[in-house]
DNA sequence: AGATAATCGTTGCGTTTGTAACTATCAATC
DNA sequence: GATTGATAGTTACAAACGCAACGATTATCT
């Protein structure tokens, strides 16, 4: 006997994208997890500069949504490992330019495309059409949401 | 200088849903944080026994995605706060069946509502037909998501 | 200029998390 | 009906996490 007919959690907006979230991180992470030993925070690191080339930790974890003690050690730990190398800004000495090595460019190029055949299957897996509506319904989300956010308390 | 035509970030649907699920997440977990310092395994377990009425500990877990040492601690933390009363099986006594106290029921009756309101107001933010857009594509992409799943490893 | 505030990145520390091991119980097999 | 294997739930331990405080530097204000 559910106590109202408050929340059906499977129709809970919420509840359905941490789900999906978390099970698609899920599935994805096995891949550099278990051929590269990478986490999470520090593939998102080695993805976030293969596409900038260059950034800087603040800029790193405002774009992928990471604490910056998360960047920080992830750049630390993929420093140890040749993967990322740091270079001083000339004219603010807080700042540190970071970028991929030649030895991180290369696992880069191997997972990159991995990891995008893993979205592709996912993808393929629905109807043109009902692709086409989640790519609009969740371009309309992001509007929604971080529009909100910004709004509430000046950044995201 | 990017690495290569890689891969772009704001388009790459796991980056995507991370972003999306942890702000939506994080944003919603300010109203039960500070109005009742419920930490989210614990809201979830809450919203779970809500809607369901009783399940086990296991249920909750298989159901709301988590791990089910963290359902162990919530359901420990609700059952300190007696919001949450275990009851044995009578055929199989590994089993606990969970419920809500008369308390639990009446906080549920409480927040139930306020996170409604949220999820309203965070569609409302939506054009009518980008809302609808949203919800054939999530459909989608559960279907795909789970059933992919399912298929390689046996259960979610 | 000098004081105050803000920013970049790191680190100390308590909390939360997941893996693995464990207890207790039930199911299946021989 | 004893043994083996599976399942429900808890716990010990180590890793990962985030807050807060920090040193270093730059920006702002008077």
């Amino acid at each position: 006997m559910p106590s109202d007919p408050a929340i059906h959690l499977e129709e809970f907006l919420p509840y359905r994208l941490n789900k999906l979230a978390a099970a698609v991180s899920r599935d994805l992470s096995r891949v550099y997890r278990e051929r590269y030993g990478l986490t999470i925070p520090e593939w998102r690191v080695l993805a976030t500069l293969g596409q900038f080339g260059a950034a800087t930790a603040t800029a790193i974890g405002r774009h992928s949504a990471m604490h910056k003690t998360k960047v920080s050690r992830a750049v630390q730990s993929l420093t140890d490992r040749r993967w990322v190398a740091r270079k001083a800004d000339s004219h603010d000495r807080r700042v540190e330019h970071l970028s991929l090595t030649a030895a991180g460019r290369s696992a880069y190029g191997r997972l990159a495309p991995e990891m995008l055949d893993f979205e592709h299957a996912l993808l393929a897996r629905l109807a043109a059409g009902d692709r086409r509506a989640l790519m609009r319904g969740l371009d309309a989300l992001e509007q929604a949401a971080f529009d909100t956010m910004t709004r509430k308390r000046g950044r995201t």
